[in-house]
DNA sequence: AAATGATGCGAGCAATTGCTCACTAATTCA
DNA sequence: TGAATTAGTGAGCAATTGCTCGCATCATTT
């Protein structure tokens, strides 16, 4: 498995090249999206493409880039929808705030549910360069501009550890529900805000509160 | 790809060949967790199981079907633990139940994070059989049980959605924590158990606490 | 128009992989 | 003991897959 360069392998410079990158890229994300990753092969993304092999070879040196490449381009977009959003909810409550994330990230995982879980996975997997530590590092300083907004209304000051969940309870909740029904239950963004404000507010240690009205243990 | 029939091809009448079938699934855990499944194939599980192509196919009708036998050992061992454990704590407190349930999941991934990852995703994609749904519907009960014990504390009556959620939650939280550092971060356990108490008693729909006594916003 | 380079092609090689089958070895039964 | 059953073997077939390379076609520049 000679498996490393991730690199492009040369940079279009006619228009028809361009088109043809794209296409591949396109191919490459329905089969990915439809055959999983076991039926994932060059030979038939550059089939469904509609494009010899040779040509395919010519931009991406080999199968992992280019599943690379749809990662970048995943992560880079969802980089910018969250940036974009954390600044224009500046004066909106953390509740709001939370919502639209939340909302971005149900967009994403809902438009391509199959192709989101498995570039999630070989995005794991891969050994994926600086761009895409890149990406993350900008979706962890705007998420944290958001948390120290609101920093008094948290139950301990913000952490790198608390953005990290944030993302990860967030992607889970959304990805479940995504693969389990098509249909985008009403109120999954209610409940992954809901449990991200209970994660943020809930003093460490102790009981949150115990029990109102019912009988204490 | 003819992988349809995941059933046992035949069962060991000898000691031996229960030996054997041992060995086979030993090696294919090993070969599992370190090659990922890119690197798992039948050929190499027999060869480090020191075992012939053959004998593993005479006990497993596909390569699917040693990987669900992977998977059917893995969940009866979470279900009969998470069954006991609800059980012991049927007169502890809710968030000692939960800190419980809790570090049952943190042992089995942090025994062998590689394998439990492969092993969970694989499951979402094999057409597993009823004894999965079996599994399922036994966990699934027995945390509902917990739950319905200590209505009393919950935010709502508790639905099936929230039974799903937890998992769902903790299952992220836990593995992210595993496959990112060696070391069990000492706190982790007392995150996810706030996070879902924070989801089970936060009120949909409103703000949680606006900060009780920290100076407001 | 000719030259130069960029783009596209696809047969097919080398390697891998799932799995079979004809066979031998061990165990149990009569 | 010898037959019958169970267990184990491994060469190798058929199919797949990642990728190369020699060549044709198109675009741009001179």
């Amino acid at each position: 498995m000679p498996r490393i360069d991730l690199r492009q392998r040369k940079s279009p410079r006619q228009a028809r090249s361009t088109d043809t990158v794209e296409t591949i890229l396109a191919a490459a994300a329905r089969v990915l999206e439809r055959e999983s990753l076991a039926g994932f092969n060059t030979n038939r993304v550059a089939e469904v493409a509609g494009v010899s092999v040779g040509s395919l070879y010519q931009y991406f040196p080999n199968k992992s880039a280019l599943v690379a490449a749809l990662i970048d381009r995943h992560e880079s977009a969802l980089a910018a929808s969250i940036e974009s959003c954390v600044a224009t909810h500046q004066d909106r409550s953390l509740r709001e705030a939370l919502l639209a994330l939340v909302d971005i990230g149900i967009a994403q995982q809902y438009a391509r549910p199959m192709l989101a879980a498995a570039l999630d996975h070989e995005e794991a997997r891969l050994p994926l360069g600086p761009r895409l530590r890149d990406y993350e590092q900008r979706i962890g300083a705007a998420v944290m501009a958001l948390l120290q907004r609101h920093a008094a209304e948290l139950a301990a000051p913000p952490q790198l550890n608390d953005v990290q969940d944030i993302f990860v309870i967030a992607k889970a909740m959304i990805e479940a529900d995504a693969l389990a029904g098509r249909t985008p239950s009403a109120d999954l963004r209610d409940r992954v805000a809901r449990t991200l404000l209970g994660y943020l507010t809930t003093r460490p240690g102790a009981d949150p509160r115990s029990a109102s009205k019912g009988s204490g243990a």
